[in-house]
DNA sequence: AATGAATGAGTTTTCATTCAT
DNA sequence: CATGAATGAAAACTCATTCAT
């Protein structure tokens, strides 16, 4: 079976790998399904990677290293503008636009930041699908997820960790932090997750599914939004609900 | 290993398997595991089950059977009196109240809903683990995932199937549908799937996590609400989010 | 396979196991060889043992637990007999007989005891060789070869803990005990483990093995003999050494 | 990995794999550890060597052929001399002194051969260690151990096989064989295999280690005295045997 | 209701060896 | 000389399941 094939081997066995973990679970995947789909042999598959295991985590890290460099290029990409015209002000508690069309302006640039960040996350829907299985089935990737939920503020790495063009930074709160977790990267991973699924069980083609999801990301910004702050901390946030 | 303890022997088998696949998933559980988690032979666990597969349907469907009825009661107690007293009425695509001490009111009632409803998955989080784990997993479970989502408005289990006291019924677009699924049921779930883990994540403990959870649920509402209404089409909500 | 033949399963894999221990060593041999030879499955293999190393040390530490408690017993058989008689003083560098006879005595009786050794250990010569083979070949059975070896003077599983009759106790020095263990305790060994190969390569047959060797051990313990005394410790012997 | 370090690949090779097959023995080493040992590939070992056997082979063989002239060359030295000299005769079954002095004179030689032989076995003694391994655990190197017993006489590779100065040679009869080689050869390679981890286990040096051996050896010299004979056959030993 | 013994078919992993370059 | 890639065969170990008692 000495391949040279296009492709080589070590990238189809990653492949393989994904596509079969992210269809039925590591546990549930066999090594030999793995090689059988990447054309190659068992062994081989030993030869790039110390165990099963090994595999799995190849391809997660993988994904968490791309995965908060995105994001903060976009949401930077987003705001950095507006805070250099002094059209917004990042307050402790709320992002706040000193006119209306600002406040439009921003809300363009994050319908557009949806758009990537949903087209990133579908590309990317295998591993995230793995990396939901296996965060629930094992111990494992709880650094990752912080990373995610960003309850570590202060890391370097996370996901607000760089100073905006004033020096300042998002103070979220944990509420805050909880509500843009489960409310956010919970369902755009759940979305991404469930993307094939969905085109079958649903009447919904990928494309209105795509758009429907977009709608309710869009909705659900405009919870935030209050006159012309867009605000960060929840107590404030619950005076404004109105029931 | 004669076992006449307190539980019966079959309750410490579903107990262990409960606890087992919603910590590691179904595939990576053995049945040996299971036995000895139950303190049980595994030849009795054969005796009680047709096999392991037989024992994670036992489980998922003791859930599914549970929840939907909750809900639909949960709903229908808090609507169908305002409908019977005419301050509300359930237009094809929005709530609309007559007033605002029924808003108000309806308010009220959801939020005592949103309590119990994350109670009730908070108690049945191994399970909805479980669910998760196997709806991801394999193509097990579509069905049920289904009636979540409620795509199936015409299934008589479906969670709107029964008709409220004026004989109208909502009438969810689908775009409403996903979002209703993404940003209420999938949270909702996952805050019980990795309810455990967070507070050894986060610093949070559990009464805050619950607390933080419950205002993001309140803020997701305050998003659906537009004067009088709560808006139930995507479409007429678009216009108007304010960004 | 079912197997209810004469011997039970488990007797049958711990007979193959050190047949084919004895023979190849632990590494050369394979667990499915077990198992073809003990006419049993692999999977019973594990049923009854954790892991092929787990066969090993059971077959290792049945042979330990025996062959000290009967060293000691025979030592002590020969020696209390003439203490308690006041023929024989055991002084701390030696053991000093009254009369020539008493010598005679116990020449007999360490010679009805080397018997006994030699059949014990040619009678166990398989695990023997497992045994040789294994603390050489891994840093296991050190323990096991500090009993042996009679280092650990004090410990109470040693093969001189226990006192004679008199209250007294051997009190070998470091060089009688390295003595004792390179041309005692290894030749034995050495000779047991070889035996079935010793017959092959030369021409004597099992009793002219048998015989020769104990004339061997015999010539040993005449070169500890220095008048009346048994010499125990090699200082004293140096002296007497002739060349 | 390109090694043009101070030794060449091949040595280091060899230098790998003596130290891995002392350690845990030819079957539990692979192929692919030597290679890390040796900082080579496995590609290079086979390019080496034909097999891992071979490997073993040619260690194992660079020993046995030292091993036998360096015991001869040592006894002759020290024996021819006193032939010649009239002082020593060499009888079928024992050598005979004609003065005391003479006995003396041996005696000293032979106890410097036992240092040179005993500095020779610990210089090799991790080839030792392969080769006891091995002849324990294969049909391997049963030639090899017929060359140390000296079973074979007449093989003109023998320890024996050289004739002294005045045209006789030792006459060992099968039981003298025996002696010599279980109370003799065998401690010397057992000490040799053992001595590292002796070292650990004992709370003796390696000085002090050599020299409880050396002791050990003399005394086993010395219940071969009787005298000014040193007996080779056993049967008159016996007689003289005390007890 | 309960179990100890047993198994076939699988799993993950390792190994000695080869070969094109 | 030297190597990275590759492999068939076999290793150790696991698993869900069965069955006589």
């Amino acid at each position: 079976m000495k391949n040279k094939d296009n492709h080589k081997a070590k990238d189809r066995i990653i492949n393989a790998a994904t596509k079969l973990f992210s269809r039925k679970g590591f546990s549930a995947t066999s090594v030999n399904e793995i090689a059988k789909e990447a054309k190659v042999t068992k062994a081989l598959i030993y030869y790039y990677f110390k165990s099963k295991k090994d595999v799995l985590d190849c391809l997660v890290s993988s994904l968490s290293k791309n995965i908060n460099s995105a994001a903060i290029d976009f949401i930077h990409a987003s705001i950095d503008g507006l805070i250099k015209e002094g059209r917004l002000d990042v307050l402790p508690d709320r992002l706040r636009f000193t006119d209306d069309e600002a406040v439009d302006c921003f809300s363009r640039k994050a319908g557009k930041y949806y758009r990537q960040v949903l087209d990133y996350v579908l590309e990317n829907r295998r591993i995230i699908r793995i990396f939901l299985l296996e965060s629930l089935s094992s111990g494992r990737y709880h650094r990752e997820m912080l990373r995610l939920m960003n309850f570590g503020h202060e890391d370097s790495e996370s996901l607000v960790g760089k100073n905006f063009a004033n020096g300042k930074d998002f103070n979220y709160s944990d509420e805050m932090t909880i509500f843009k977790f489960f409310f956010s990267t919970v369902p755009l991973f759940t979305f991404a997750a469930y993307y094939d699924d969905l085109e079958k069980i649903s009447a919904l083609n990928a494309k209105k599914l795509r758009h429907a999801f977009l709608n309710s990301l869009q909705m659900l910004t405009a919870s935030l939004v209050c006159g012309r702050d867009i605000l960060l901390q929840n107590k404030q946030l619950q005076k404004n609900i109105i029931m």
